[in-house]
DNA sequence: CGATGATGGTACCGATCGTTCTTAACTTGG
DNA sequence: CCAAGTTAAGAACGATCGGTACCATCATCG
């Protein structure tokens, strides 16, 4: 097969393509039973490239979570200062996360999956997964703080609470209707939490 | 190494045993992390009588989720029977789990963690996991009847996504805490629920 | 144009997996 | 006391896994 300039040959290009494709099928499968040839077939990618550049399966399993929490910070903090000052805000991260409950085949948190299928382990997974909730935790309590909640630390761990029940049950029982049922939760506890 | 009589050759003590190790090992380690051999390890019990109880992994892990979800249900069960009618009842719930986060180790929900492993996938660990999920939505349904709450569904619904979302963090951080904290989000929704 | 380096394809390696089979020791029931 | 059934122990099998080696091909740049 011939290649096409611009897209390979490009180690940046390439790295991310790799990067998205084990991604993708990782979420859909598990880490676990996906397979690097798996993933050489989804990237369009050989072994020897996947090995170049992530050095180990395990090295790419972090890469794909590191990648993953990053952009996911970036959605939120983005749809964050998209929304009016106050409540507002802290909604819009619930109102996010639904449009991910709806997707097509929605399978959950990436880095609280991994770190399920991972316990026991105290890896990179694991880490991965506490410093995704540990962000959750601090933007909601600068948005709660901002708003003038009366316990800004306690309602921010409440609604982390929600918000990673909401995700695995939606994925569970392939409900898009946890976003709607979450947010309903979370103006009950901002109502108590003023 | 000479056979007890009366703890082997008892086949549903054999049985008992080799799901008690099955449930431990894959607890912990995970259940695709976990081997047949592992299982021998842990049981004390030969390939040959695993695979003549329970034919396969598939159906090790099967008969282990569904033994599970059967001793929390009636531990539950009896844990609400225990409380005193009314919302000591649904929080007896929420105490009950509070338990399990303190003990060292906990791994989180054993179905709710099979069905995140095998995601992609329609077999039993989803079903299992579905059908847990819906155990509690009808066990604080009812308690919400009985207890003369406005909508008991849309509250049962809401209390299981704080009662998983407060397993899976637990779990994921190693912290206890979140028995109390699922309680303070529980009291909170309670009160807006009557 | 020629040297360089990244890539895809593929064959291959050792390890491990789930599963089956064999064997000898053991308990149990007649 | 013997036949039947169950067990532990472990060898063995085919498949698959993560990882490596090799080679022809391609773009890039001096």
């Amino acid at each position: 097969m011939p290649v096409k300039a611009g897209e390979r040959l490009d180690p940046e290009a390439t790295k991310a393509r790799i990067l998205k494709a084990a991604a993708d099928v990782f979420g859909r499968r598990g880490i676990h039973a996906t397979g690097i040839s798996d993933i050489v077939e989804a990237a369009g990618a050989s072994k020897l490239t996947i090995y170049r550049n992530f050095g180990s399966k395990e090295g790419l399993v972090e890469a794909v979570l590191t990648d993953r929490t990053h952009r996911v910070r970036a959605w939120h903090d983005q749809a964050v200062e998209a929304a009016a000052p106050g409540r507002d805000r802290i909604l819009a991260v619930f109102d996010l996360v639904a449009t991910w409950y709806a997707e097509a085949g929605f399978r959950g948190c990436a880095m609280m999956n991994a770190a399920t299928e991972d316990r026991g382990q105290d890896g990179a997974p694991r880490r991965l997964a506490q410093d995704h909730l540990a962000f959750y935790r601090d933007l909601f309590e600068r948005l709660l703080s901002e708003a003038g909640a009366l316990d800004p630390r306690t309602t921010a761990r409440q609604l982390v609470v929600v918000l990673e029940g909401a995700t695995l049950i939606s994925a569970v029982d392939q409900d898009p209707g946890l976003g709607t049922e979450a947010r309903v939760i979370v103006e009950t506890l901002l109502d108590a939490a003023f």
